[in-house]
DNA sequence: GGTCACTATGCAACTAGTTGCAATAGGTCG
DNA sequence: CGACCTATTGCAACTAGTTGCATAGTGACC
């Protein structure tokens, strides 16, 4: 279970309210996990029984909780990210389509394919502008900064190269297009 | 929720039984979707209530079901491949741990990132195995072949751009370890 | 003064996926 | 023949994630 550990690290970084990190799991930190923000909230309700975060005061506006990580939260981040060994799992509808496609013949799916195409390109731009804000210049950079670098390099290169498969394929579907026409 | 789609996908390229499909979900088919054999025979079970497939004749062991998939089954199919939409979410805890480490300091993920390696090449040699089998001469390719292939080149992608990711990764930290020695 | 949009939190019910275990049938090896 | 392996099916309990809805404060605009 790895949602409570993205909350502990986002939460080092800057103690926050549950809004503050859903809306960080909607953007950025989206493409390495996601989480709606009733399960952030059921989330952090449980990490605080737990003694790993505490509510930290409330900041201006009258209902918010900011969360603030405790000794013991530290503690269970490191341990969990010494202990490694899942390995994410891949799970994309899109290609059962595709799979669909090749057995009952032409499934009209290429419109399906530049909508993919288009997420990609657009999450690209959204990364491409975070490394220029955060890393444009990338020579002095830190070790801190090298692999915030690193992380969203991951980011880049699977939008990349899911937009560059999808391309590939839309050639082959608009092709037979063209032939079947 | 895709696995009952991807059970009659599976099954309409040939019956099955669910031990089978469970083998197949585990190999290659394991790239865009897995599921345990727990999984799948529950599934299977509320797909026979459905009426999408039915048991077809337990060939041979005795207490095998191989099944099929009936027209219901094959309607339902096209109307969610027509249907579309789902996005796949990713979720990568090696992302979060990099992430502590870029704010806790050094948490020696070097190892963790040469298992993931040893993964991608692990399964980019699989795949390569399965395209020079069923792809080796790639050009008197029907449809079918084509878009099978596609759907492959996806894995192949995927794997050779985690791998690169790796190494690029772990030059940095073991830049970083050799700097600090 | 009312309504509208946004910030902020949360519960309840459901669905999907995982883990742990068990049973039965058949074949193999000593 | 008995011990063991693997094929094959399955249940039960649990965990994680989704969906739908409810509530309340705040500031702005008409």
């Amino acid at each position: 279970m790895s949602l409570p550990h993205a909350l502990l690290t986002s939460l080092l970084e800057r103690p926050s309210s549950g809004y503050d990190l859903a809306r960080r799991f909607d953007s950025s930190m989206g493409f390495f996990w996601r989480a709606s923000h009733q399960q952030i909230y059921r989330e952090l309700a449980r990490m605080e029984q737990a003694g790993w975060v505490r509510v930290d005061g409330d900041s201006g506006n009258a209902r918010k909780k900011v969360y603030a990580v405790l000794p013991a939260g530290r503690a269970e981040l490191l341990r969990w990210v010494a202990a490694g060994g899942e390995v994410p799992v891949v799970r994309d509808p899109l290609l059962i389509r595709l799979r669909a496609d090749a057995i009952l013949g032409p499934l009209d799916l290429a419109d399906q394919l530049r909508d993919r195409l288009a997420d990609h390109e657009r999450r690209l731009a959204a990364y491409e502008a975070i490394a220029d804000r955060d890393f444009g210049d990338g020579d002095g950079a830190d070790r801190t900064a090298r692999v915030r670098r690193a992380i969203l390099d991951a980011g880049l290169r699977f939008e990349r190269n899911g937009a560059q498969w999808c391309r590939e394929v839309l050639a082959i579907l608009d092709d037979e297009a063209r032939a079947g026409a």
